[in-house]
RNA sequence: GGAGAAGUACCCAAGUGGUCGAAGGGGGCAGUCUCGAAAACUGCUAGUGGGUGUAUGCCCAGCAAGGGUUCAAAUCCCUUCUUCUCCGCCA
C-alpha cells in the first residue's frame, strides 16, 4: 500500500511514478476525500468528546439527586446528530481503502518507465551452448527419451498444463531443490515448510488481492475463504503480519520450499511447451524483512544468491532489470535472473528478486521498531532460489550431448547418487 | 466434526455496568547501597492509530476481531477468529 499521506502530500510525484508504471492514477477523488475524512473525523470526534463528558457525569448527578433523565435525553440527541456524519466518515474511509489498495508500488526513481519492452540486461554470464555436429532436442523430446517427465499420465490423471517428474527425474528435480536449499542452510537462511492452504488476508498482505483474486486457486467450503498459495512468498511474508519486530531482530532471512499452484498454464504442445508454465511448479523462495534503510544492500544480496546457484550449476543466464511497469504490482524494482533455452531461441525467468520496500509491510502492519524506540515499517524482499521449472528445461538442453545424453552438474551429483550422466531409454 | 472453557498491556493476572486506559506481580530501565555484583529499597516504564494546538497538553478510537444493547461496556447480547480440555475420526 502506497502511503497515503504521501498521496496527501505529493499527488502529482506519485502520479507520475505510477504512470511509469503504465497505471493511471487521478489524485482528485482521494484528495477530496481526504479533506473530507478530517472535517468529518473533527465533527465526529468533537460531539463523542461531549457525549463522553455528559456520560462521565451521571453518577456526580445522581449522588446530589440531580436530573439524569435530561442528561439521558441530551447524550440521545447528540448521538442522533452524530449518526449521519458517522455513517458519512465510514464510507469515506472504506472510499479511501478501497481507492488505494489496488493501486501498485511506486516504482524506484532509477527505474526506466514502461513495460517489457524496456526491460534492458545488465549482466550476463556463460555460454549459450553452440552443439557442433549435432542437432539439439528441445527439453520436452530430452525428457521422454530420457525417461525423466511423463506428460501423457499426467493428463490422465490430472489433466492439462501437469506433469509427473519420474524414476530419475523426480530424483533431479528433488536434487536441484536440495542444492538450493543447502545453499540457503550455509548462507544463514531459516528454512521454512508453511501451509500451502492460506486465509485471504495473507493474499491481501502480499498485494496479490484484489489485483490477482482470480488467478490463485480457491478451496470450496472452507469459511472463512481459503486459497492455495501461488508462490511461497505469500507464506512467507505474512510471517510476521501484525506484529512488531525489534531492529536487532532485522534482517530476518527466511526460505522455503513449496510448489506453487497458478491457474496460468501452458500446454505442453504450444509455444510455452512442457514444464514452462503448469499449473502447478517447484519453487524455493527467500525472503528477507529488514529495516526501512537495509532494503538495498538486502537486494543486491538475494540478486547474487540467485545468481550463485545457476553459476553452480553452470548454466548460461542473464540478469534483466526490469521496466517500471514490468515489476511485479506490489514491488518497487524487480531484477530477472533468466536462463537460456536453446530450443524458444531466449531467456527465460528462473529467479524475480523484487524489492517491495514498506509497500506490504503497510498492508499487513509489519512494523519494527527501532533503537529509540521509534516505529517504522519493515521492508520486504522476495527471489526465487530458484524456480525449478525453467532450471530443469534449460539444464537438459543446455548440457545435452551428442549421444542424447545429458550431464548431471557436480554440484547436484551428491543427490542423484554420484551419477554423473543421464542417458537415453528410447 | 461434537461438547465445554478461555482470549485483558512485554509476560502472568485482578476486574460482571459508572473517574477503569485498566489493581497486583513479574520483567525491563534508572538510582540508592557496594570496590563491583547479588539482595534489598526507591523511582520510572502501559504500547498503538488518528484529530487538534506554538506548546506542557487536550480530544477520539482501542481489553482477540466485527456488530449490537445502554445516558454509560473490558464487563450484557450476537457473529467470527484463535487457544486449551474431553469425545469422535484419522495419515
Amino acid at each position: 500500500m502506497i502511503d497515503p499521506k504521501l498521496i496527501e502530500a505529493k499527488p502529482e510525484y506519485v502520479k507520475e511514478a505510477l504512470a511509469k508504471k503504465l497505471w493511471d492514477f487521478d489524485p482528485a477523488p482521494l484528495l477530496a476525500d481526504f479533506q473530507k475524512r478530517r472535517e468529518l473525523t473533527k465533527k465526529v470526534e468533537e460531539n463523542k468528546a461531549e457525549q463522553n463528558r455528559l456520560s462521565k457525569s451521571v453518577p456526580q448527578v445522581k449522588k446530589e439527586g440531580g436530573d439524569v433523565q435530561k442528561i439521558f435525553q441530551q447524550v440521545k440527541a447528540l448521538a442522533a446528530e452524530n449518526k449521519d456524519s458517522e455513517t458519512a466518515l465510514k464510507e469515506v474511509e472504506a472510499d479511501i481503502q478501497s481507492r488505494i489498495e489496488v493501486l501498485p508500488n511506486l516504482p524506484d526513481p532509477d527505474l526506466v518507465g514502461g513495460g517489457k519492452e524496456n526491460n534492458h540486461p545488465i549482466y550476463s554470464w556463460g555460454k549459450k551452448p553452440t552443439f557442433d555436429g549435432f542437432k539439439p532436442k528441445d527439453h520436452v523430446a530430452l525428457a521422454e527419451s530420457l525417461g525423466l517427465i511423463d506428460y501423457e499420465r499426467a493428463a490422465k490423471i490430472s489433466g492439462t498444463g501437469t506433469w509427473i517428474y519420474t524414476g530419475l527425474g523426480a530424483q533431479l528435480e528433488w536434487a536441484l531443490i536440495n542444492y538450493f536449499i543447502a545453499s540457503h542452510l550455509a548462507d544463514g537462511y531459516t528454512m521454512i515448510l508453511p501451509p500451502h492452504i492460506l486465509n485471504e488476508a495473507s493474499g491481501f498482505t502480499a498485494g496479490q488481492f484484489p489485483k490477482f483474486k482470480e488467478d490463485v486457486f480457491w478451496l470450496e467450503g472452507t469459511e472463512p475463504k481459503k486459497f492455495i498459495l501461488p508462490t511461497a512468498e505469500t507464506a512467507l511474508v505474512n510471517l510476521h503480519r501484525d506484529e512488531v519486530l525489534s531492529e536487532d531482530d532485522l534482517p530476518k532471512k527466511y526460505f522455503a520450499y513449496t510448489p506453487c499452484y497458478r491457474k496460468e498454464a501452458g500446454s505442453y504442445r504450444t509455444e510455452e511447451r512442457g514444464m514452462i508454465r503448469g499449473y502447478q511448479f517447484n519453487k524455493v523462495e527467500m525472503v528477507q524483512y529488514t529495516t526501512d534503510t537495509g532494503s538495498d544492500a538486502a537486494f543486491d544480496e538475494l540478486v547474487k544468491k540467485a545468481q550463485k546457484l545457476l553459476e553452480g550449476l553452470g548454466l548460461c543466464y542473464q540478469l534483466d532489470k526490469l521496466a517500471a511497469g514490468d515489476c511485479s504490482h506490489s514491488m518497487a524494482r524487480t531484477y530477472d535472473i533468466e536462463v537460456w533455452i536453446p530450443s524458444m531461441g531466449i531467456f527465460k525467468e528462473v529467479s524475480s528478486v523484487s524489492n517491495a520496500r514498506d509497500y506490504q509491510a503497510r498492508r499487513g502492519m509489519i512494523r519494527y521498531k527501532d533503537k529509540q524506540g521509534k516505529m517504522h515499517f519493515c521492508h520486504t524482499l522476495n527471489g526465487s532460489g530458484l524456480a525449478t521449472s525453467r532450471v530443469f528445461p534449460a539444464l537438459l538442453e543446455q548440457l545435452q550431448q551428442a549421444d542424447g545424453s545429458v550431464k548431471i552438474p557436480e554440484v547436484l551429483r551428491p543427490w542423484m547418487g554420484g551419477r554423473e550422466i543421464l542417458k537415453p531409454i528410447r
